[in-house]
Order: structure tokens, then C-alpha cells, then sequence
DNA sequence: ATCCAGGAAGTCG
DNA sequence: CGACTTCATGGA
């Protein structure tokens, strides 16, 4: 895999650590758009638009540093998949996966987006997100981008739960406040290991374990958590059990995972997803 | 109609 | 702590 940047673009030859079907499906992002010959991603008010060709994929943007970073293209994703085969056999959902790769996305943008995504559905979550980016994000060229944080300070509780999210709208509402009020510091989790960072970001109103390891692993770039929804119960239920009977899943997969546990979720979440 | 969706807060023992 | 209930919304 090659990667080579132009002045807007970034050009990926042998992509065999790069699929942006994967990227975009394993459930690390909402804000995007697949069509038949090309993919939209939005990022704070950034956007890129990729083309998959033979054996080629051209990232097209007017800022390639901020998505050479995104996309995380100095990390060797061959030695993660190889590892996670070496160790812990995953072969099947490496290959199913080939071109997983976790994105380096935006604290702020992260943290509202996975309180909206608790107890809810895909399509819906898109929904409210991109309804949020209309009523408060700057107008970009052709879309709207993630609010900034302090537009969202002068929300009030009644905005928030006019967002159509629920019971969530007050989790958003309180979340921000808490910003607002410098009881959270959005840039100290990256300078936090991943237990205190873990247990910080839970201060958050509408914050429980798993969205915060999703947090910690979409957008402060912990490896060693394991987020546990759904998908992960069922994995865990037919095929793990057997191996024995923790109390905590959480806890038993991050300590048989390790450093890995991110990749390692990334690529069983995608695999038992789209496989029924 | 009932259930469910990438769970978390609130309550109780 | 650990288990148990409630919480909006919309689609199937």
C-alpha cells in the first residue's frame, strides 16, 4: 500500500488496508454518503470525497493533512490484521474487514453523536445528527457542518429535546453545560490513560461504559478498550461462553484483547453485523 | 399492537 | 456493587 498526497488529494495505490465500504459500516461514524462510484465523509466543517478505482483509491480534499490524519495513514494496519490473526486467530473477520481502519474523529463531534446513538437505531441517529448540523452548523458549500462548541452553549433544554432524540435531548443539553462550565475538559482524555480517561468522560450526563469506550476509541485513540453493545453480546454469547464464565464482559474482553481491543472489536462488530 | 435499536440513569436490596 | 425498571422516538 502506497500512500502519496498531492495538493488536494491524497492517492492510496494497493489499497489492501483500505476499503471505504468498511470504514464507513463498522459503525464508527454517522455523518457520510455511499453511492455507486464514490463516498462523502464529513468531519467538523470538512468534507472528502472518495474514489475506489482498480487498484487505486483517490481521497479528494481541500484538506489533505486534516483527513491524512482522519484516516490514519501513517499506522500499518497489515501488522494489526496479521497480529490479530497470529493471536487471536480472527481470520475470518480480518478477511470479511480487510479495510477496517478506526478514524481519528472529533472529541466534541464523538461525544454528542454516541450519547444520541444509546438505545437507538442507525438511521435514526443519522437523522438527529444531521437535523443538529442544519439548525446550528455553518452552511459549508454543499452541506452543513458539525455545530461549533460554543454556538451549542446558547442552546437552551428546550432546543435540545426539539432535536426529536428522546430522552437523549436532555443528555445533550446537560453534556454541553457541562463543557460550558469547564467541569469537562475536552482535551484532557488525550493526556489520560485509558481507565481515568474512562472514568472522567463517564462524568458526562448520558455517558455509561459503552459509549464512553466508544469515545475513547473513535476519538482519543485508545486501542486497549472494548466497547460492548449488541452486536458484541451476540459474538460473545455463541462463540465465547464456552471459554468460560466472566461476570463482566467488558472487562474480560479488554483483558484478553489488550492494546488490540479496539481493532479487535472493530473487526468482529463489522463481521457478525453484516453477517446476520 | 408489540418489539427493538450500538444504553444510561434512577431506584432498590 | 448488582439486578431491575424506566426512559422518547420511529420503523418494522
Amino acid at each position: 500500500m502506497k500512500i502519496t498526497t498531492q495538493e488536494n488529494k491524497i492517492i492510496i495505490e494497493n489499497p489492501i488496508d483500505f476499503n471505504i465500504i468498511h470504514i464507513l459500516d463498522c459503525g464508527q461514524i454517522f455523518r457520510y454518503k455511499i453511492f455507486d462510484n464514490y463516498a462523502v465523509v464529513y468531519s467538523l466543517d470538512k468534507k472528502c470525497v472518495i474514489e475506489t478505482m482498480e487498484n487505486k483509491v483517490v481521497l479528494n480534499t481541500e484538506d489533505v493533512d486534516y483527513f491524512y490524519n482522519f484516516f490514519d495513514l501513517d499506522t500499518d494496519y497489515s501488522a494489526i490484521k496479521s497480529n490479530l490473526i497470529k493471536q487471536f486467530n480472527l481470520v475470518n473477520q480480518v478477511e470479511y474487514g480487510y479495510g477496517i481502519r478506526i478514524l481519528k474523529q472529533d472529541p466534541f463531534e464523538i461525544i454528542l453523536s454516541f450519547i444520541i446513538s444509546a438505545n437507538n437505531n442507525i438511521p435514526r441517529i443519522k437523522q438527529i445528527i444531521n437535523r443538529l448540523c442544519e439548525r446550528y452548523g455553518e452552511k459549508c458549500d454543499d452541506f452543513y457542518a458539525f455545530p461549533k462548541t460554543e454556538i451549542l452553549f446558547n442552546a437552551s433544554l428546550e432546543e435540545f429535546e426539539s432535536l426529536g432524540a428522546g430522552y437523549r435531548g436532555k443528555y445533550l443539553y446537560k453534556t454541553v453545560q457541562m463543557i460550558k462550565n469547564g467541569d469537562f475538559d475536552l482535551a484532557l482524555p488525550y493526556e489520560l490513560n485509558s481507565e481515568k480517561a474512562k472514568v472522567y468522560i463517564m462524568n458526562l450526563y448520558g455517558v455509561g461504559p459503552k459509549v464512553a469506550d466508544c469515545i475513547l476509541l473513535f476519538a482519543y485513540s485508545k486501542n486497549d478498550v472494548f466497547p460492548v453493545d449488541t452486536w458484541i453480546k451476540k459474538v460473545y454469547k455463541d462463540e465465547m461462553l464456552k471459554e468460560n464464565t466472566p461476570f463482566n464482559i467488558n472487562l474480560y474482553l479488554k483483558n484478553k484483547y489488550g492494546n488490540m481491543s479496539g481493532f479487535a472489536q472493530q473487526y468482529l462488530f463489522y463481521h457478525r453485523r453484516e453477517n446476520k
